[in-house]
DNA sequence: GTAAGTGCAAACCATTTGCACACCA
DNA sequence: TGGTGTGCAAATGGTTTGCACTTAC
């Protein structure tokens, strides 16, 4: 899914972002994405960011990502769904690819008759590298 | 768990949260919280319950649920942990007591060496109520 | 040309904080 | 009485909005 397939307009702000999301691992907060637009040299404004982001979400090109820290985090979505472990310590992010989760929500619509639509999952903990350093 | 056991002093406005959290089957938030304490005649100030549910919380007499909509819930901690499933027409809310998530928590330690100290797992979808509905 | 997108500044809203006063132990 | 808790009001910070201007198509 691109920008004219969603019948969204082309610009500068936009491309530059939908960039920035193909070719950024982690998922991105709205202040970031601009700190990273400026380095590539494109200005925009956070409520054009904001406004951006929002319709990127509702047209499915990028998902929702929340870690209840108070900031919303962005990340394209076309790659398979997958949850994410954040370690605690260092901030740093590992997909979590196998999520079985599915299981759950069958039982769920069984017992309870209660059709979920989506679902938010994620893990937080002490990432490998941090377990292994002495500080 | 209870305030005195926790090192605090006990007040009218803690004994009524406390109170509050006890007798409500729903996560609820501070305004809420103010609302119905209100109700039961406590007067309590938005920032005293702000402090009051942020002490709990680190004294584990209450714990956070995030349902991602920008305000903070949350429910006494006696109670064994489990999830949420959010009718998004409604905003019920059923208690998820079956979580099978040890398992992937498992897998992750595994396969990635990330320790898991705490998940959030939350279920967004339509509740049986809802789906009976003509409208 | 026209609707859609942007920038700027102000507004919003949940949450936090500083400080003087009140109150529990 | 001393330290903890509270109320009030102001500050904070992420996000949204109104409006005039610009741009893609």
């Amino acid at each position: 899914m691109d920008i004219k397939n969603a019948g969204l307009k082309t610009t500068k702000a936009r491309e530059g972002l939908l960039h920035l999301f193909k070719y950024q691992a982690r998922p991105l907060d709205v202040s970031e994405s601009i700190r990273l637009l400026k380095k590539r040299g494109i200005k925009a404004d956070q409520a054009t960011v904001y406004r951006s982001l929002s319709t990127f979400s509702d047209k499915g090109i990028v998902r929702q990502v929340n870690f209840n820290d108070g900031v919303v985090r962005y990340e394209i979505a076309d790659k398979p769904e997958h949850h994410h472990a954040v370690c605690v310590k260092c901030n740093s992010i590992e997909d979590i690819m196998d999520c079985s989760v599915e299981k759950i929500e069958k039982q769920i619509s069984e017992k309870k008759g209660f059709s979920v639509l989506n679902h938010s999952l994620e893990f937080f903990g002490i990432c490998k590298n941090c377990k292994n350093k002495t500080s």
